[in-house]
DNA sequence: TTTATTGAAAACGTATACAATCTGCGGATC
DNA sequence: GATCCGCAGATTGTATACGTTTTCAATAAA
C-alpha cells in the first residue's frame, strides 16, 4: 500500500462513512445545539421516516452516535440522546483541562495567517449568532472553535479526541450549566485569538486553561428538567 | 432518568453492543495479537462465514472497529486492518506520553491492595506468555497492562482514550517496531507495579514517562513488509 | 385504590434479497 | 506490444421481511 493511501486513510476517511450518513449528521448537530435534551428517546422508524432512509442506515448512523457518547444504545430497548452523569461531565472537563492548554500553546506557535483570520472569522460568527439569540446554533459554534484551535495545532490524533471531548460538553452544558448565557465565552475567545496571533505560546496556554476552569466551575450538579416536545419538532430546521 | 440508570449508561454500556460482537471481538483480538497484519483485506462474506452470523453483523462490527481506528473502510471498497501512517503512529505515541504518566500517577494514589495483585498476577501471565514464546499474546498483555493502570487511575472518560491509544499502538509496533523483543516491557512494568504499590506518585510517574519515550523511540519509520497468509488462518485460534 | 396479569401493538435484532459498484480478464484497436 | 473498452464475477450498499423482545394499557384480583 502506497504511502499517499496511508495518509489518505489517516486523513479521516475513516469518519467519512458517518459523515455522510444524514442520520449521524442530522442529529449530531440537533444536540449540539441543543434542540434534542439528554434522554431523548430516538426511535428508529421515526428517525427512519424522518431522514427518508431504511432502518439500516438509522442504525448504523446510532451506533455512531454511541461511540462518540452521544448517544446510549440499550440492547432490545434501542437509542437515547445519551444522559451524562455529574461523574462523566467532570472527568470530561479533567480531561480537556490537559488536552486543550498543550493544543493552544502549539496552535499560537503554528498558526498561519490564514488560521487566524478563519479564527476571527467564526469569533464573528458566534458573536452574531449570539446577538440573533441564536444560543443553540452559538453553543455548537463555540465548541467549533475548540476544535478549530486544535485543529491548528497541528495534531490530528488529540484534535479527534478533543472534538468528541468538546461534543460531549453541549450535553453536559444542557444538564448541568447554571448562568444564563455563554457570553463570557466572547471575550475569553477573542483573547485566544489575540495570543495566538501574537504567537505567544504561554499565554495561549494559559488563557485556554482558564477559560475551561471557568467552564467547569460554571456547572452544578443537582437536578434538571427536560421538556417535551415531539422528535420531529426538535429535528427541523 | 434516575441516577443508578445514568451511571449505569456511564459503565460503558455504549460498547456493549460491540462488546458481545463476535466479529468485534475476533477480529480486535487477532489485530492486538498481530495475527492479522496491517492492509489485510477483511471481506464481509468472508467474515460472515467463519463467525457463522449474516453480514448484518459483520458490517456492524467493523464499522465499531473503524471507530477504533483498527479498521479501515473505504466506500465500495470494502475493509482492510488499519495501516496507521508514520505520523499517525507519532501522534498516538505524542498522546500517550502526554496521558498516560498522569494516569501512572493516579494509579499510584488511588491503588488499592486488590489492583496491586491484579497487576502482579498480569505481569505473572505477561512474563508466562514470553517464555512460552507467544509473543503475539504477550504484546496484547502488555497493552491491557496499560489499560489496567489507566483504570486503577480511576477516570474512566481518559482510560477509554488510553484502551484506544493502546489498542492503535499494536498496529503501530507491527509496522514500525525494530527491536526482536519485548523484553524491556518486563523490567518496565514490574518497576512500575513496584512505585505503584509503595504509592510513589512522582516515580510512577516517571516511570511510565521513560518506558513510553522507550518504546517511541524503537520505532522505525521506513519501509515493511506484510505476509500473506489466509483470513482464515490468522483468524483461527 | 393498588397491584398483578395478559395480550396486542410497537420496537428492536438479524437474515436475506436485490441493486449498485468495483475488479479483473479477454479481446479489439492503434 | 501497449492501451482501451466491455462484460462477467465478486463485493459492497440498502431495503425489507420476519422472529423476538419490550411496552403499555385494559382487565381482574387483592
Amino acid at each position: 500500500m502506497s504511502m499517499t493511501q496511508q495518509e489518505a486513510d489517516f486523513a479521516s476517511r475513516i469518519e467519512a462513512e458517518s459523515m455522510q450518513n444524514p442520520v449521524y449528521t442530522g442529529v449530531e448537530h440537533a444536540i449540539l445545539e441543543q434542540r434534542l435534551p439528554p434522554g431523548t428517546r430516538l426511535a428508529e422508524a421515526e428517525l427512519a421516516e424522518f431522514y427518508g432512509v431504511s432502518r439500516t442506515i438509522v442504525r448504523a448512523g446510532l451506533q455512531a452516535l454511541a461511540h462518540s457518547h452521544l448517544v446510549t444504545l440499550r440492547p432490545n430497548r434501542g437509542a437515547s440522546v445519551a444522559n451524562p452523569s455529574p461523574r462523566e461531565a467532570r472527568e470530561v472537563f479533567e480531561a480537556r483541562e490537559l488536552l486543550e492548554p498543550r493544543s493552544a500553546r502549539e496552535a499560537a506557535l503554528h498558526a498561519g495567517r490564514a488560521d487566524i483570520r478563519a479564527l476571527r472569522l467564526h469569533a464573528q460568527e458566534e458573536h452574531d449568532a449570539m446577538s440573533r439569540n441564536e444560543s443553540g446554533r452559538a453553543l455548537r459554534l463555540s465548541g467549533r472553535f475548540h476544535v478549530m484551535i486544535a485543529q491548528i495545532a497541528n495534531q490530528r490524533t488529540i484534535a479527534e479526541i478533543i472534538e468528541n471531548l468538546v461534543s460531549r460538553s453541549s450535553l453536559i452544558i444542557a444538564l448541568y450549566w447554571t448562568r444564563s448565557s455563554t457570553r463570557c465565552d466572547e471575550g475569553c475567545h477573542n483573547a485566544l485569538i489575540e495570543a495566538i496571533a501574537r504567537h505567544d505560546a504561554d499565554e495561549a496556554e494559559d488563557l485556554m486553561r482558564s477559560h475551561l476552569v471557568e467552564l467547569h466551575s460554571a456547572l452544578r450538579f443537582d437536578v434538571s428538567d427536560t421538556s417535551n416536545l415531539t422528535l420531529k419538532d426538535m429535528l427541523s430546521q
